[in-house]
DNA sequence: TTAGATACTATACAAAAGTATACTTGTCAA
DNA sequence: TTGACAAGTATACTTTTGTATAGTATCTAA
């Protein structure tokens, strides 16, 4: 994107400003008002931050701008998912117990929600409480972790497709691995999708 | 909040998914136009949402309504702080190299940025490429992760202080503690805040 | 049963707001 | 030195837009 002149600079940070604490964009005459200019002067301005690419406009339409830097395009309502259970609709609403913003470039694609971790049998790369980040989809690499549905209940295990069938090993060697024989994994077995991302507060948890 | 009808549920959702789209509120024409009826109506639909709450109007203002469950509300934009230099400002632009919009939940108080892990020391809890993040404080209790600076290099270590001094210790046992009298920790050791989370990304490491 | 909210129609008015016309001044690169 | 851009003044015109007036009809809780 062109540079900005400094004036330029100024009157689009009173505009963000603005938007962040009115939650709807300035008129030409506001931002004209601000710095102390006539409302053609404001619309030079504005003229100009659209030609460099800083805003969209819709001309003729009252405070018809918008940042082209907008949080709405930075952020991403991420579901989070409650308790899983078995029948289809992973996302459907009454799976979902809340939603997060979180920045777009911690979400590649469409599909992906948040689960809270329960167990221990990934420690200690996840750990009770985290909050994983997952992807859906039906199959996951050798070795990756995936949120898998064993008998109605969600868990997050590595998955090993093997000639005998499949494994599910978690992390933390006091859980013993799971064996399916390949028949038995079909009928029992469904991956939901892949962990691709960890967030862990360390508030509430004691120092060691 | 007091309850919604359902008219005026699709109303507060239909400025919801215009305001996302538009990155400014509608009119009142624009919503009577969008439900097919005359501006009076729809007006008295925006003064029944505000009086229950649920999005604020500026009275003779064009497109003068935010909802008051704003993105804005909900994020905090929490700066990226690359390389730490000695000298005092922590959180000046010249260390800031960028800004990430997270959850306010997750943001707790004011001073708070994010790191990137660049060392093992701390192995297995956070590891390289890890976005820590940190509550800018001059004290840590004994035994949390801190950000400390050492000869003008920070790292991620977790703080005793003990009858001898200062001991900064790694979980990496391939780490040697590193010890301070206490007159030679004042001059050379600066802690620069807590460590209150992290985000791991999976995309990118490989499977076990 | 009556007051109060909900949900509208239809018309009209005045303020708010984008924009056009006509100029001026200064800077800076080709 | 000329032309493009930046940054402005001053006035005016025309839409856009919020709101007021005056009604109608339905439903619901005191």
């Amino acid at each position: 994107m062109k540079p900005l002149t400094e004036r330029q600079r100024l009157v689009l940070a009173f505009i963000e400003e603005f938007c962040r604490r009115q939650g709807y964009p300035p008129t030409v005459r506001e931002v004209a008002a601000h710095f102390g200019v006539q409302p053609r002067a404001a619309a030079d301005h504005l003229a100009a931050l659209k030609r460099k690419g800083y805003l969209h406009r819709e001309p003729g339409l009252s405070r018809g701008l918008s940042l082209a830097s907008r949080l709405e395009e930075q952020v991403v309502e991420v579901p989070i998912v409650g308790r899983i259970a078995a029948g289809r609709p992973l996302l459907a609403s009454e799976h979902v117990e809340d939603t997060l913003p979180l920045p777009r470039s911690w979400v590649h694609g469409e599909e992906v929600f948040l689960l809270k971790v329960t167990g221990d049998s990934m420690s200690p790369l996840l750990l009770p409480g985290d909050l994983v980040m997952v992807k859906a989809q039906p199959r996951v690499a050798r070795g990756e972790i995936a949120v898998v549905l064993v008998n109605d209940e969600a868990t997050l295990k590595r998955v090993y497709e093997e000639a005998g069938g499949l494994v599910l090993k978690g992390d933390n060697p006091e859980f013993a691995p799971l064996r399916f024989a390949r028949d038995e994994a079909a009928e029992l077995v469904q991956i939901l999708g892949k962990v691709v991302g960890v967030y862990r507060s360390f508030e509430g948890r004691g120092p060691r």
